[in-house]
RNA sequence: GGGGUUGUAGCUCAGAUGGUUAGAGUGCCUCGUUGACAUCGAGGAGGUCACAGAUUCGAGUUCUGUCAGCCCCACCA
């Protein structure tokens, strides 16, 4: 058998098993297929991105629960399908444009939108051909996008039944305004920090001349568009000037000093000047107070027209020029230094302007409300369960979603104008004909929706919606969502209410949130860093199933995770020990017949223990799956694959392999091919090219592993013998073995040389099961074959374990003082636990207290630390008395 | 200002309903090329589980507080 290469090479079989899955249509399901409906929505990456460690995770978590599932028996779907990405995508083609010298408005909207198509036809499918390459068994035929015509026609009637309610409306409000960007973004999508900044004390005159009040602001450009100034109605220090006039130095303007709750006596001067058109809270004084609002700074950031000398510039410019100003005018007080936050723009990091302009918004306390009950009902689960109180809070406090951006790339909204009547008309359907006034001059709105709109619908839009098809009843509310943290408030909430909203069902049962993929020190992955580590990369070095496997372990649900390259290597590693335990099990298989089946009889020890061992793990995979720990799960494959199949139960099968007894080395041959491939198929939604390649070349298996069965402890019934004493014996002899290569290292013996053993084991029972498979300790320990004695050898190095003690007769060898130091160091170290364990069982409280299993458990163990000591101090009396 | 989260071996991290001698990977040290694998095997060193209290017969695990780090939310000009 020299065709199976002896190292793990997953390139040369990863791209061809997917090839192959594809061919064979195994992603794909049916509405009417068998099974219960197992469905997950993919998070939508953007249709122009590339694959990063975020999306790689991510895509991991998914595969192994729709893999897993799907081996089950469910009816599983994976949906997947990239998002148009609005402002990122077109951010990107206006660069390109601006390499070529023009940009969009030179171009209009409809140019400007083929050449968006074009970049998404060009780079669209990027991301779809790197998520394979991860293996994802997303069902590729129902691809969709959040632009096509489905997911459109979806957008529309969701948009125009929300408005008919009154859901959504379109009004002038102060908005959050991205200068850069050029368009209204929502809350959400500012991020806020701290920033070093000024206060600036400035006085402004009363118009009867009685002198002048003193306010304090961080934004002093902004005082051109004051129209008032507003103090606290309780503050003595203003009470008898309330309803006095001022005059807004510069400008000349008569504005109102009045009183409004809003005002903190204790910040500044207790009296704020009020900027209706730029400051959120202003402009609510300002409805409250009737005040007028002036805008005076532009979409672009700079200062609108009707500002005199001001006009035109910059607004961080402008700022310092009113400052001369003012400080000339005598108007300027005083500066000190202040830490305030300053919103930017999420996506280009620009300082945002507050502005007032007339957008487009979803009334969210209605949609709000049901939300929080599906999660506080336990309708919709988080994991971990610590993301629901950050849901809830959220959505407690929840303001009006301003869903229209300036932008030409996305859904653009159904609303028409007519300039004939000039009322405006919202509609499913285009139209040309106004329906009030049947004139024919509309125009259609320009702005699109916020990118979140569609993706908020995608659990439905991609099952049908809004068609009533098959798929939309079989598989909404789909199963679970997961994703990241970071997009809990823009993307998950929004599901759950539009979910409710328009299915009258929560989109999803579980939401299963991860963390950060981060650098080696701990920091996000980004452009500007330059600290990304590309996954394709890591594919083509390692193999997709070390990069999934790796993704996977060592963390814990909901938590951020630093990626290694090392830790890569070690997955990397496990995959090569599975490669060639197969290997192993394959040459061997080599002209041999594989049909036989092995009677109860012909199963010794190690067999009946290793089929015993896979059940456990079988059972703790599946449990662990359920639980969403999958990093436990594949934990516990780690350990059943290299330490207890290989480590131990190839090792010992190698006497029947190599030995001349056929039925032995077939039954020897029928347990590893059996436990191996059902190993695999636990394994097989973690790592699942390795398994694929490798079970294939199995004679006990047919068909791909990703439709096998997936296993379960009843499929071992024939094979599983449940008796405690195997454990029981197994423990024994892996104790002795662990005794005996410490015992040799402990020499200087090489691991390797055989030596001889001498056991005293005083439990009859144990010592005959021992004896029978002696030679277990013979291969694993590398020795001579045993003698069972109650005599202690004069001369020897000896050990005590549970239920043994171990001699290795080595006259000559022996430094007596040395060895006496060493058993005395262990004996100190069982008495002080002797005597801690018999100070809590002669505690009456802990006796009463404890179970009575508890109570029993340390009797046990005090007694075997007890004999342990007595066979110790027999061999240290021994060593003396040489 | 509010909320969350983390603090366990040099490093990266696991440790379910509290059960008493705390684990893995990696790194380090020693030894090992005979036929699955040096992407390996054997052994070893290395931890008062951040600190202080509380509850309990018993706490890495529960509670409170402190310290340190990270994150989210928030309209004090």
């Amino acid at each position: 058998m020299n065709n199976i290469p002896k190292n793990y090479e997953p390139q040369k079989f990863e791209r061809e098993i997917y090839a192959a899955w594809e061919r064979d249509n195994n992603f794909h399901t049916t509405a009417d297929a068998s099974g219960d409906p197992y469905c997950i929505v993919i998070p939508p990456p953007n249709v122009t991105g590339q694959l990063h460690m975020g999306h790689a995770l991510d895509e991991t978590l998914q595969d192994i629960l729709i893999r897993w599932h799907r081996m089950k028996g469910d009816n599983t779907l994976w949906m997947p399908g990239t998002d148009h990405a609005g402002i990122a995508t077109q951010a990107k083609v206006e660069e390109s444009l601006r390499k070529e010298g023009t940009n969009r408005y030179e171009l209009g909207r409809e140019k400007f939108l083929e050449r968006v198509w074009q970049w998404k036809e060009k780079f669209g499918n990027r991301i779809s051909y790197q998520l394979r390459t991860l293996g994802s068994s997303c069902d590729w035929e129902r691809e969709r996008f959040t632009m096509d015509a489905g997911c459109s026609a979806a957008v529309r009637k969701v948009f125009v039944t929300l408005y008919n309610e009154g859901l959504i409306y379109r009004g002038t409000r102060i908005t959050n305004w991205c200068p850069k960007c050029n368009t209204a973004i929502s809350d959400i999508e500012v991020d806020h920090e701290d920033e070093a900044g000024h206060l600036w004390h400035l006085r402004y005159p009363f118009k009867d001349g009685t002198g002048y009040i003193e306010v304090a602001t961080t934004r002093p450009e902004t005082m051109l568009g004051d129209t008032g100034v507003a103090v606290h109605p309780d503050d003595e220090r203003y009470k008898n000037l309330v309803g006095k006039t001022l005059i807004l130095p510069l400008v000349n303007r008569e504005i109102p000093l009045f009183a409004d709750s809003y005002v903190d006596k204790s910040f500044g001067t207790g009296a704020v000047k009020v900027t209706p058109a730029h400051d959120p809270n202003d402009f609510e004084m300002g409805l409250r107070h009737n005040l007028e609002q002036i805008k005076v700074i532009n979409n672009n950031g700079t200062m609108s027209d009707g500002v005199g000398k001001y006009s035109g510039l910059d607004r961080y410019e402008c700022r310092k020029v009113i400052l001369d100003d003012l400080q000339a005018g005598g108007f300027l007080v005083s500066v000190e230094d202040h830490n305030h936050a300053v919103g930017h723009c999420s996506r280009c990091h620009t300082t945002i302007e507050p502005l007032v302009s007339e957008q487009w918004f979803v009334k969210m306390d209605t949609l709000a409300k049901p939300a929080i009950d599906a999660v506080k009902s336990g309708a919709i689960k988080f994991v971990p369960e610590r993301f629901t109180k950050i849901y809830v809070n959220w959505l407690e406090n929840i303001r009006d979603w301003c869903i229209s951006r300036q932008l030409w790339w996305g859904h653009r909204i159904p609303a028409w104008y007519c300039d004939d009547c000039g009322k405006m008309t919202v509609s499913e359907v285009d139209i040309d004909t106004c329906p009030h006034c049947h004139g024919k001059n509309l125009r259609r709105e320009e702005d699109v929706l916020d990118t979140w709109f569609s993706s908020a619908l995608w659990p439905f839009s991609t099952l049908g919606y809004p068609n009533e098809t098959a798929e939309l009843k079989k598989f909404y509310p789909t199963n679970v969502l997961v994703t990241g943290y970071d997009i809990i408030f823009f993307w998950v909430v929004r599901m759950v209410m539009m979910g409710l909203k328009f299915r009258g069902e929560v989109p999803f049962r579980h939401v299963f949130i991860h963390g950060l993929v981060r650098d080696e020190l701990g920091r996000k992955m980004t452009k500007s860093l330059g600290n990304g580590i590309d996954p394709v990369e890591i594919i083509d070095t390692y193999g997709a199933d070390s990069l999934r496997f790796t993704l996977v372990t060592g963390n814990t649900p909901g938590n951020d995770m630093r990626f290694f390259r090392a830790k890569v290597e070690s997955s990397r590693n496990f995959a090569n020990k599975i490669w060639n335990a197969s290997r192993f099990v394959l040459m061997n298989l080599d002209g041999f017949d594989t049909t036989f089946k092995p009677a109860r009889h012909d199963f010794e020890l190690a067999d009946l223990w290793i089929i015993y061992r896979l059940a456990y793990r079988i059972k703790m995979v599946t449990d662990n799956l359920e639980k969403f720990e999958l990093g436990e799960a594949a934990r516990q494959l780690y350990e059943f694959i290299w330490f207890e199949f290989c480590d131990y139960y190839i090792e010992l099968t190698k006497p029947r392999l190599y030995g001349d007894n056929p039925r032995e080395k077939a039954t020897a041959l029928f347990v590893l091919t059996t436990v191996l491939e059902c190993a695999l198929r636990l394994l097989h939604p973690f790592m699942p090219f390795l398994t694929e390649a490798i079970r294939q070349q199995l004679p006990n298996a047919t068909g791909s592993i990703m439709l096998a069965k997936f296993p379960t402890v009843d499929e071992l019934n024939d094979l599983l013998v449940k008796k405690s004493r195997i454990e029981t014996c197994a423990k024994i002899i892996l104790n002795i073995v662990k005794a005996v290569r410490n015992l040799k290292t402990e020499v200087g013996i090489d691991s390797r040389k055989k030596t001889r053993i001498v056991l005293r084991m005083s439990n009859t029972r144990d010592r005959l099961m021992v004896m029978r498979v002696s030679h277990y300790v013979t291969i694993l320990a590398c020795a001579e074959p045993i003698d069972f004695s109650d005599e202690k050898p004069a001369h020897a190095l000896s050990a005590v374990v549970d239920g043994a003690e171990i001699f290795l007769p080595l006259e000559g060898l022996i430094d007596a003082d040395k060895e006496i130091a060493r058993l005395t160091k262990e004996r100190d170290k069982l008495q002080k636990y002797i005597t801690s364990t018999e100070a809590r069982l002669a505690n009456p409280k802990f006796i009463g207290k404890a179970p009575a299993n508890v109570v029993e458990a340390e009797h046990a163990k005090l007694a075997t630390a007890r004999d342990k000591v007595t066979a110790l101090d027999g061999q240290i009396a021994q060593l003396k008395a040489l």
